[in-house]
DNA sequence: TCTTTGATTCCATAATAGTAGAATCGTAGA
DNA sequence: TCTACGATTCTACTATTATGGAATCAAAGA
């Protein structure tokens, strides 16, 4: 992943709001959510949330599709894990170390 | 973690110069830095600098200790460890899919 | 104590980002 | 075709952030 790429997944995320949206799409699932559904759980006006949602599919942090009168977003898993790697990639120089060796147990995306 | 503390760590994170900083920082390894070095191996100005280091301090997401005429800074790896977690929390609602079940492997801080 | 040097703070400027009202676009059903 | 409604775009306005010159602080050696 380029640098920049990295910057622009970690702006989209470095904002309340979309990282609500975001979390919420991870939990929601492959499926995704309306946009009008984001739109009422969170109580973001719908223009503002569009706003949102563009700086967060530009970022390529979530997918859109639209079905009948309705857009689906659906956290993008694949670009999550391209970013977790970059920002711990050659971690201590490459050597083993203790970071790397013993990290903290969590669910991964 | 709380949500204003990881936006805190993703905005800290969301600018070319400070990402430049803590990459070089996790390359580092637990012995870290010295702000001049990072200031010549980068080419960012010493006040300029100080400004991103203390951006970074105030998420946490780096730690400093005083040698001599030298402040070191190194990276905070639990402090990652605990982002990356609250990113990928709860994932697909925490039921066994895809995304956890077959993550893309990579080095982890 | 004076000087050197690494680091930080102060300050002003320029650029960027978040917000929401109003208007518009697009799809579906009456 | 007309209407309804979900979604997006347009358009300010406001707030925040990045940058670097100049000054200051702090530690170490002459």
């Amino acid at each position: 992943m380029e640098s920049k790429t990295a910057v622009d997944a970690l702006s989209a995320l470095a904002q309340v709001s979309r990282l609500q949206i975001y979390r919420l799409l991870v939990q929601a699932g492959p499926e995704g959510l309306a946009a009008s559904e984001i739109a009422e759980r969170l109580g973001i006006p719908p223009n503002t949330l569009s706003f949102h949602l563009r700086t967060l599919s530009h970022a390529e942090l979530v997918h859109s599709r639209q079905q009948s009168r309705f857009v689906y977003y659906s956290a993008n898993y694949e670009r999550m894990n391209a970013l977790l790697s970059f920002l711990t990639d050659n971690c201590c120089g490459g050597r083993s170390c203790a970071p790397a060796a013993a990290p903290a147990r969590r669910r991964r995306a």
